[in-house]
DNA sequence: AGTTTTCTGAAAGTCATTTTCATTATCTTG
DNA sequence: CAAGATAATGAAAATGACTTTCAGAAAACT
């Protein structure tokens, strides 16, 4: 089932309604680049559709969070990032401190020990967060 | 050189002043159980030493950061929380989503996989974070 | 002790986020 | 399809954590 997908069967569940301005948030929030902050993404969709607001654009994200096909992510900027899920893969975040950047890596093994960790304290993992802080290739060479 | 030392250097280094409210602030945050929110340490110092003002307490527990003796955590609950630093061992967490507690726990291999991970990427780690969310044992158990 | 400089605490200011509320849009039912 | 019920929207106000300001207080230097 794509986001799209799940989305809608989730809106309809909840007895939410399906609206222009979520269709449209939607599209263009798994059309892209991904890690939107609200503000972000507001100012992109400001572009094309100047009646759309801020809140709207906010509360649409933390519904997409809600129902699954986004997580909330935090590199400590101030701001909450937006990344569209893709349920095949799992990654965490390489952040450089000087640009910005955020790379994404996969490491299985890191995701076996950490259940093991569970197990270790009988603590039922539900999510986890997982981000290395420090200077790209780039930012390295610039000097 | 103990924390208590590791501050007064840098508070000299850096011709800053020693201050009661500093000493004071210092000594609760190094011998209590450790997460701190400013809210929650201000209260706490509050009840002995009512002068004492959130400001202060903040930008005191910022300072701590700096010279390297407390660490900023922020477990997404919309609050910094610090930590005081041991310099020997180094530890991630387990953070209960329906109590709040927090388990340390170590684990060398992941650290070892971090580096292998950097040095994939060309990317110089300088720190990282690492926290597992779900549910502890205490709370599994209540239902 | 006097001077300089940093600190402090209270209050005001920021900034991201959240809520409110009047209006508008969607959905369900008749 | 229209009417009624209900949720959604956008603008503005509110919130809450944090940060800054500023006048008086305290520390460090001379």
């Amino acid at each position: 089932m794509d986001r799209v997908a799940i989305f809608n069967d989730y809106v309809r569940k909840k007895g939410l309604k399906n609206t222009s301005q979520r269709m449209i948030i939607l599209e263009t929030f798994l059309n892209s680049k991904s890690h939107y902050s609200t503000e972000e993404l507001y100012l992109k969709l400001r572009k094309k559709n100047p009646k759309i607001g801020y809140a709207t654009v906010h509360r649409t994200l933390k519904l997409f969070a809600e129902c699954g096909i986004a997580v909330e992510l935090n590199f400590g900027d101030g701001q909450a990032r937006f990344e569209p899920v893709n349920d095949e893969e799992h990654h965490d975040h390489l952040v450089c401190t000087r640009c910005g950047d955020i790379i994404e890596f996969e490491e299985p093994r890191i995701e076996e020990i950490q259940e093991e960790i569970g197990k270790r304290y009988d603590f039922k993992i539900e999510s986890h967060r997982h981000e290395l802080y420090g200077i790209c290739a780039k930012c390295s060479l610039k000097k």
